[in-house]
DNA sequence: GCGCTTTGATTTTTT
DNA sequence: ATCAAAGCGC
């Protein structure tokens, strides 16, 4: 068995799996098998030493990382894995507050508010302590405070911290803010980290309970935890001191997000006992790739030392291309992929699938002008997050109900959702029970009721409101109270589950008929309920109640990655952080601009353009085997429509051009009428880059010429059968929308999707 | 209280 | 360009 879980390590990796005793620090370059090493050392430690996993606890950058461990190690070891301890440090301290939260004043129900939940009460705030959201934005408050959650600063620590005026401000929020977020019973992210700190602070047996438990603590990415995950680690392992942190600091991309590179150093400090082992050996990229990644990377001055080596061979050179837009961009990115998947080219030895193609940028607005050329030239993608599924209002909404019924002081969510179906509970009202929730200092829910109480002992506060307001409030409560009330008796005889608790609260509060009665969207949001319905499906085997806690929990704390799964036919459209972490045989990363990448915001601090840096080397190392980056010569600024030239990124001048490949490329087929129409008056000025890109032969629209009729039944490569609704000529070609069977409908242009006639 | 029109602000990355 | 908040008439 010990053989097994060695095998085919090389000698530091067998290092890092076989040193179990005491703090370690793994620092592993990009390739260089760590998440084999994090998987083979849980497997280790439990075949090989013995320890229960039970006594494991593994936190992972994302729930997606997590499960993924958990997969191999069950292929490993089998289903035994079970009680591991595995999840995000997000999702780890929200269990633990779960369970022990009631000794820091925490409901078992407590809410966990994402970022717009935030941004909803610190508007809310701000406003009950007259801070002008005019002069504070609302973000920047936010994000102070966020910040000083992260670095363990609570509303006393962060009033002795405090040193600017703008800090006054902050401080008077951050005050009212967490009023707010008691009486709600409710948690932000950062809180779920923060009070679980302070909960082992406070309340030693409780810590102590679990530093005994977990023999070892594992912490991958590393070097993106912050200041309070780091301490909360520290806590954990303070009995057995057997903590092994990964991380490469070359890869730290979330300083915005507090995350503190410090803590590697920390870490160092806090055990000088601590092993060090550096894995330098990469298996992922071809020589050269690897040799662009060093030399970018080699530019930044803050940086711990670390040599990166590869026995693969030099491989493909990088592809530098320039598009004239970003419209251009994209198509050049679509033309090289169908050559890849074609085999074509000369360097180009196998066929890839478009399942071996991650396309990557620095920010998602980029996704459009790619997704547009997807769909244009017929070829299948998934974008990660971007639209991010939870967020879509439809989903926020009946989210907002399911944390009502769990938790009915959850005020966010009732301000949500108090008056949508229109019960009559307008604006004014709602501020009025704003007031009279302040002034008795309870949560929304709670006014209600005491307005209810006071009119049927015909006392006091219910002459603020009309009689219908009161009676329209009345009625929101006995309809929480009354899916409440079900939610409890459903887990007695389970005739129903989750899933009924769903169906009953989209039925009784006429959610369905809302969204069904609309008519511009409403049978898309209606999907999008569906959709988030069956995600509670794999809960039914839960009480109502634990299973609704669960599922809420997940809704929170779900990222969009994932949700990412390996589809071998289509291409990975998805941004420089998400992507971090995933590897692909062809990269392409677009954008490569002064202002995109490094980004506006980032220019102005030699630190952010570092971390810049190293965002674009994360996106470099993600390469297997070939890698694209491309640029585009104008781009459109914000959404004013009008383009502006732009300058090659700063970091194409870091990489050796002995590794770059610029091929002549011949011009889409729209380029000409494209210049001519939209940009006449740089004709000139282009004029040498035309010359320098014009191909020899204008590019035949081949298939082109046979145009369908409306009605024609057609049959596509990926999308299968359809029928044409409509085919127009569009400059040299045709575009057809066509309906697709099990694809929806989609605009394919016909010289490049292969569309064949069937009967 | 609701819905329409006007005005104003928005531009990074995300657990 | 797009979307949210604010203003205004019913």
């Amino acid at each position: 068995m010990t053989d097994e879980i060695l095998a085919e390590l090389n000698p530091k990796q067998r290092e890092a799996v076989e040193t179990v005793d005491g703090p370690l620090l793994i620092v592993a370059g990009p390739g260089s098998g760590k998440t084999r090493v994090v998987t083979q050392r849980i497997a280790y430690l439990i075949r090989v030493c013995g320890v229960s996993p039970y006594r494991i606890a593994a936190v992972t950058f994302t729930n997606r990382a997590a499960r993924e461990m958990r997969h191999r190690l069950t292929q490993l070891l089998g289903p035994n894995i079970r009680d591991l301890s595995a999840g995000t440090f997000h999702s780890f301290c929200a269990m633990v507050l779960r369970r022990e939260g009631e000794a820091i004043g925490l409901d078992r129900s407590y809410a966990i508010y994402d970022n717009s939940d935030q941004i909803d009460l610190i508007k809310r705030s701000m406003k009950e302590v007259d801070v002008d959201p005019k002069s504070f934005a609302p973000r920047a408050v936010l994000s102070a405070i966020s910040s000083a959650k992260s670095k363990l600063l609570d509303v006393a620590g962060f009033r002795l911290a405090g040193e600017s005026y703008f800090d006054e401000i902050v401080l008077r929020v951050y005050e009212r803010y967490e009023e707010l977020l008691s009486q709600s019973s409710a948690a932000d992210f950062d809180d779920l980290l923060l009070k679980a700190h302070f909960l082992f602070d406070k309340f030693p047996e409780i810590a102590k309970k679990y530093q005994d438990r977990y023999v070892h603590f594992m912490i991958d990415e590393f070097q993106d935890t912050n200041v309070v995950q780091y301490s909360v680690a520290k806590q954990l392992s303070q009995t057995h001191r057997n903590l092994c942190v990964v991380g490469d600091p070359d890869q730290s991309i979330y300083s915005w997000r507090n995350a503190d590179i410090r803590n590697i150093l920390s870490f160092q400090t806090d055990f000088p006992e601590a092993k060090v082992i550096v894995l330098e050996e990469n298996y992922r990229s071809t020589q050269t790739i690897l040799d662009a990644a060093t030399s970018l990377i080699a530019t930044n001055t803050q940086r711990v030392e670390k040599e990166l080596w590869t026995q693969n061979g030099k491989g493909a050179s990088i592809v530098v291309r320039e598009g004239y837009n970003e419209e251009e961009e994209a198509q050049f990115v679509i033309r090289d992929i169908q050559r890849l998947n074609r085999g074509e080219g000369d360097d180009v030895t196998r066929r890839y699938s478009l399942g071996d193609v991650a396309v990557t940028y620095r920010v998602n607005a980029q996704s459009r002008a790619l997704e547009e050329a997807c769909l244009r030239y017929g070829i299948p993608y998934q974008v990660v997050g971007g639209l991010k599924f939870y967020h879509r209002q439809e989903v926020k909404d009946l989210a907002a109900y399911l944390r009502l019924v769990a938790n009915p002081d959850d005020d966010v969510s009732l301000a949500r959702v108090v008056n949508v179906p229109l019960r009559g509970i307008g604006q004014r009202t709602v501020d009025e029970l704003t007031r009279l929730a302040r002034d008795s200092e309870t949560s929304m829910f709670a006014a209600i009721e005491s307005l209810a109480q006071s009119k049927e002992k015909g006392t006091g506060v219910s002459g603020r409101f009309a009689q219908r307001s009161t009676q329209a409030l009345i009625g929101f409560r006995d309809l929480i109270k009354g899916l409440a009330n079900q939610a409890e008796s459903m887990s007695e005889d389970t005739p129903v589950d989750l899933v009924g608790l769903i169906d009953l609260v989209l039925n009784r509060t006429g959610y369905k008929r809302h969204v069904m009665e609309e008519s511009e969207r409403g049978e898309e949001r209606w999907e999008n309920i569906q959709e988030f319905r069956n995600t509670a499906e794999d809960l039914v085997h839960l009480g109502v109640h634990d299973a609704l806690t669960e599922f809420l929990e997940r809704v929170s704390l779900v990222s969009d990655i994932d949700s990412l799964e390996e589809k071998p036919d289509a291409i990975t459209l998805i941004t420089l952080h998400q992507v971090k972490g995933l590897e692909f045989p062809v990269v392409f990363i677009v954008g490569m601009e002064e202002g995109i990448l490094p980004h506006t915001r980032s220019m102005e601090d030699p630190a952010a353009l570092e971390e810049e840096r190293r965002l674009c080397y994360v996106g470099i190392t993600r390469a297997k085997e070939r890698l694209y980056l491309m640029r585009a010569f104008r781009r459109r600024v914000g959404f004013r429509g009008g383009s502006e030239p732009s300058t090659p990124s700063r970091y194409l001048t870091d990489i050796p051009s002995e590794f770059i490949l610029t091929e002549r490329e011949p011009p889409a087929r729209t380029r000409a009428t494209k210049w001519a129409s939209s940009a006449p008056r740089i004709e000139s000025a282009m004029a040498g880059v035309v010359t320098r890109r014009r191909a020899s032969k204008p590019a035949a629209p081949e298939a082109a010429t046979a145009a369908f009729s409306v009605g024609d039944k057609v049959r596509h490569a990926t999308f299968g059968a359809g029928i044409v609704m409509s085919c127009k000529p569009s400059g040299t070609d045709f575009e057809a929308t066509v309906a697709f069977k099990d694809h929806g409908a989609k605009r394919l242009l016909l010289s490049f999707a292969a569309l064949e006639k069937v009967e």
